[in-house]
DNA sequence: TAAGTATTTCGCAAAATTACGAAATGAATT
DNA sequence: AATTCATTTCGTAATTTTGCGAAATACTTA
């Protein structure tokens, strides 16, 4: 199979991938709070807050997760979920080269 | 009719909605282009340059000037496509606060 | 081992996104 | 008035997203 030619850099799949994590209200809210907070939170205590299903929060968390936004922290039986700085700090990088700041 | 209670605030719901728009990768190609670009493109070019179909890129650019990022300047036949810089402005904002930068 | 708690996965339905070719549009030129 | 050109809109199909309740999971406690 022939290395197909990639349409695009991976720079900018990733920061499309980025963006698609926060294009939704709830799931910024999430990012926010968390990176605000500089800590963590559980999931239940969000969904009261937002008085959303849990299975549909649950969700928007996973996308969040799948995209390394955030990472949930077992502590039984709870999960307490917190910012991923890593891939915070590479999501930034990007939007700054994006935005020219 | 009762005002509905807001769920999220304007700034988080504009984020979303600018990050929605920022989440295709051609999309980011095309704001990528013409912000360094400090300039206009053309319709047709990108299509050829990509080698996608015209009414798909017609698709995008109409989505770009939805969430406001972009405006097109008629020169006919053909249509100048430039950054709306207040948008633009307005974008890097909102993500400087998200990311506190 | 049974019950209780927080969370996730499953199954589903409605809506939105993505991509394309064909047809329509709008403006200049013949 | 007909033609030409770049672009958009329309119609369609495949895929993804969103939201929910019910059921499953995992772990602690009685």
């Amino acid at each position: 199979m022939t290395p197909k030619t990639k349409k695009y850099s991976d720079d900018l799949i990733r920061t499309a991938q980025i963006s698609k994590a926060l294009s939704h209200p709830l799931r910024l809210y999430i990012i926010n709070k968390l990176s605000e907070m500089d800590s963590c939170c559980y999931s239940g205590d969000l969904a009261e807050e937002l008085k959303i299903g849990r299975s549909t929060l649950s969700q928007h968390l996973k996308e969040l997760k799948y995209a390394g936004l955030i990472q949930g922290e077992v502590n039984p039986p709870y999960i307490k979920y917190c910012i991923n700085k890593e891939n915070w700090a590479e999501a930034r990088k990007l939007y700054k080269e994006l935005f020219k700041i």
